[in-house]
DNA sequence: AAAACATTTCGATAATTATCAAACTATCAG
DNA sequence: CTGATAGTTTGATAATTATCGAAATGTTTT
């Protein structure tokens, strides 16, 4: 990850709303842990909560997605934000850096 | 911490000569911990080493000061960053929620 | 005090960005 | 197909931002 992508996503989550978006997709993620048993965060749900229209959504959601930080998938007319679990372990990562890393034991 | 003091900090390191500055920051402090012990991250060096002018890097270090991420102090002719570890320790936390927090037992 | 050095402030500019309204596309229900 | 719903694309605009050069400020050395 260069120091280029690095920032995309830490750009990614300096808009409010953008962090309001993601938060929300982390809250979900906590909830229901599994690659199957993630419903997602529904942009339908976004929409209505922020005091911002559809098309800002649309909008901030792309950048969260070009970011690396969420992958987004469509079930029928909606659509869902997951969470991209190597991003967030990388971001959090880079606030620790050499904490003597955990050598497989 | 509120979510704007979040994005704040995010968007502080969503410019990747700031993001180069705070790695400094950081790789400093993990090298030489402890309050007194701490050399900082000149800015002199940061002037010399980024391909960015001098107005331009004051510029940044008072945003990442503004951000919480950082303090600044001076000695003699020159300044030096310091890591501020609460905000850097929020910032970590963010990206890992709930990770059944050591609840004392 | 004068010179040299490290950094800041000021004023300007080009680039990016957040947001909106209007028009568009895609999916589902009759 | 028609109508409704969910989301996107386009085009515009106001606001923010990254950067620079020039001038200014504060510090050390002589």
């Amino acid at each position: 990850m260069t120091d280029e992508q690095l920032a995309q996503a830490f750009a990614a989550l300096g808009n409010a709303n953008r962090l309001k978006i993601f938060r929300s997709v982390l809250e979900q993620t906590s909830r229901d842990i599994g690659p199957d048993e993630d419903a997602g965060c529904l942009i339908y749900d976004v929409i209505n909560k922020l005091d911002i229209g559809a098309p800002t959504v649309s909008h901030h959601v792309k950048i969260l997605e070009r970011a690396g930080l969420i992958s987004v998938t469509r079930n029928g007319r909606f659509l869902s934000c997951h969470l991209k679990p190597e991003t967030r372990q990388r971001l959090s990562d880079f606030f620790n850096p050499d904490k003597d890393l955990p050598s497989s034991g």
